[in-house]
RNA sequence: GGGGGUGUAGCUCAGUUGGUUAGAGCGAUCGCCUGUCACGCGAUAGGUCGAGGGUUCGAGUCCCUUCACUCCCGCCA
């Protein structure tokens, strides 16, 4: 018998009835009651009740021991009458009586409860992660992301795919994220980069024949942090598959999404097949490229309303005729909410940096009208149009932003969400996933006016290939894609251009030359001229996949040792200053501030 | 870089209009208690009210500066 433990403290049952066992584990809780001590030990497994009576000798000693002493405990268990069985607990039908003990690990003044359910401050629980982790919902979510990967695993092997490493030190690349550097004692003055993502050694992968890889693999990108989104680093599962198609990427993930999803959460999935929505509707219907489709509202535009004659809304009206657009949200049967609701609406928007909401409510007496603070502005026949154009009813009301079309998308999109949560629209025992298709190729760049890269530089454009029109850089759309679920958007993918001719055409209207490309993308571009596969991948983010399903809203509830806002790690106080030494046999000169 | 929130005992928080000695629950320490499972009861210790400055007879409370944490915007192909 092992040293420490006949069992661990989730297993015993009534089947164990006054055998003689060893328990080792966490003093979880006591309950003292003079001549009597209940003692529940905890370890990864459970939690087992052991009790003493003060007739035993380490009566005493054992009343004093602190919460959080690790102990090992001989005894014998004992099946607890009928009235005192806890059904709480795996191994509440019976406990354990106390022979002798052995203190394991002594423990100094706890600077966090374990054993509560209360939350406390974050900078203590990252600077005690060891002891946050003890409790028992982050526990649980820690052992849910390494189930969830190890299913991953296996069912990425099941479908054919190859698990590979790529290299954590690679080199920087001008486009993206903010690169993690790490300087070269060997070559002086240069510098290594933490990989953003395995993107280029993936599609190497590719190049060399593998044709199915995956990877757990780690990213890198120094941004600044949310609350989904750890600052520093971060895992995918990586793909990558060759010879294929947008539609054949889309049946693996779709079917590993599924599996995973219906495995590890009883939530309902709310498509089973997911539906694919093109880049430039969701924009439309949606404002957001990551929509959340558990809720039902929708955007409409309402432009036209403000060109007509009987439609007095003078404010929207001049913003119309200097090119500005307007959208709106249409909220079924609000006519009863009381005045608060829709000022709480408008109020929320102006906080959001939004001029407001316009909003009014369709009403019918003798004929439709508008009831609310801008109703008056508005004619019988605008209103039918209004109703038309967004499948309105009488009792319905409408929100309305006027201004350019990205600040409209933006406020209207969160509008949607704070709307859906105030009426209650969105199911949260739902997973409503979704594609989203058609990226563009490019985008331009609001300040600077320059072409850039919307997406990803390596993204196949669409269309004719071999004589793609680059006139109207604006126009081409790629084979580019995101996965979303519930507003959340899980992972970017594409099918990758292969033909370095047509990636060079494109790297020049993003205004890279040849010189370039062929030196920052060297071992790609190389790559791609010794014959390469047409191929196509997606990442989704793990610990995205794991919030969901642990029903977490920060990304750190799911991490094991994360870092906080300002990317430091409390417990081992990362970063922190290197030596003299150091710094000289790496070639760098460090410029103090002040 | 910008905006919001928070900061009071080891932990979670209360603290009214600026007013005497800054409180509660949990935890700690000590005592009582033989069936609890958030055990119960009693006592004790524990405070640079994030820091600095100012206003005032008087500041946890008002003002200014600053720091930390957090949420958001920018950023994250």
């Amino acid at each position: 018998m092992n040293k420490y433990r006949s069992h661990n403290c989730g297993e015993l049952t009534i089947k164990d009835k006054n055998k003689n066992i060893s328990l080792s584990g966490w003093i979880n809780k006591k309950r003292d009651h003079g001549n009597l001590l209940f003692l529940d030990l905890r370890d990864n497994y459970g939690v087992t009740q052991c009790v003493i009576e003060n007739s035993h000798e380490k009566f005493k000693e054992l009343e004093k021991l602190s919460l959080e002493t690790v102990i090992k405990i001989d005894g014998k268990v004992l099946e607890r009458s009928k009235d005192t069985i806890n059904k709480d607990l795996n191994t509440g039908e019976v406990e354990t009586s106390i022979i002798s003990y052995e203190v394991l690990g002594k423990t100094k003044e706890l600077p966090l409860p374990v054993f509560s359910d209360q939350e406390y401050a974050e900078e203590i629980r990252l600077k005690y992660r060891f002891l946050d982790l003890r409790r028992k919902k982050i526990h649980q979510n820690i052992i849910l992301r390494s189930k969830v990967i190890a299913f991953i695993r296996s069912e990425m092997q099941k479908l054919g795919f190859l698990e590979f490493q790529t290299p954590i030190l690679t080199s920087s690349s001008p486009e993206g994220a903010r690169d993690f550097l790490v300087p070269s004692r060997l070559n002086p003055g240069k510098f290594y980069a933490l990989p953003q993502a395995p993107q280029q050694f993936k599609q190497l992968i590719m190049v060399s024949g593998f044709d199915k890889y995956f990877q757990i693999a780690p990213c890198f990108r120094d941004e600044d942090a949310r609350a989904d989104r750890s600052p520093g680093e971060f895992y995918q599962l990586d793909l990558e598959m060759s010879f294929v198609e947008q539609e054949d990427v889309f049946e693996v993930v779709e079917k590993l999404m599924k599996s995973v999803f219906k495995k590890f959460s009883d939530k309902k999935m709310l498509y089973e097949k997911f539906p694919k929505i093109t880049y430039s509707d969701t924009m439309f219907k949606y404002g957001t490229d990551k929509p959340d489709l558990r809720n039902p509202l929708i955007i409409n535009d309402f432009t036209a309303i403000f060109e007509r004659e009987d439609v007095s809304f003078d404010i929207f009206k001049k913003l119309v005729k200097k090119g500005s657009i307007v959208r709106g949200i249409v909220t079924k049967k609000t006519k009863d909410k009381p005045r608060s609701f829709f000022d709480g609406i408008d109020k929320w928007a102006k906080d959001e940096g939004a001029s407001g909401l316009a909003y009014f409510t369709i009403e019918k007496e003798s004929e439709i009208k508008a009831k609310g603070p801008v109703g008056k502005f508005f004619s019988s026949d605008s209103l039918k149009e209004i109703m038309k154009i967004s499948n309105a009813e009488v009792g319905d009301s409408i929100f309305l932003a006027c201004g350019k079309v990205k600040d409209v998308e933006k406020i209207l999109s969160n509008a949607r969400d704070k709307i859906g949560n105030e009426l209650k629209l969105i199911n949260p025992d739902t997973f409503a996933f979704c594609w989203i298709v058609d990226y563009p190729m490019f985008e331009e760049d609001e300040k600077t006016k320059k072409i850039i890269f919307s997406h990803n530089p390596f993204s196949m454009p669409q269309g004719d290939v071999k004589n793609l029109d680059l006139s109207n850089p604006l126009e081409i759309k790629a084979y580019q894609y995101d996965i979303v679920c519930n507003g959340i958007e899980l992972s970017s993918g594409a099918i990758r251009n292969h033909i370095p001719e047509l990636m060079y055409k494109l790297f020049s209207v993003a205004g890279y030359n040849k010189k370039i490309v062929d030196e920052k993308f060297s071992g790609m571009i190389n790559a791609l001229s010794y014959g390469a596969p047409p191929h196509g991948g997606i990442a989704p983010g793990i610990d995205r996949i794991i919030m969901l399903l642990a029903g977490e809203k920060n990304i750190r509830e799911v991490t094991m040792f994360p870092m906080n806002q300002n990317a430091q790690d409390l417990m081992m106080n990362a970063p922190s200053e290197i030596s003299e030494e150091q710094i000289k046999e790496l070639n760098l000169l460090i410029k103090k501030n002040k």
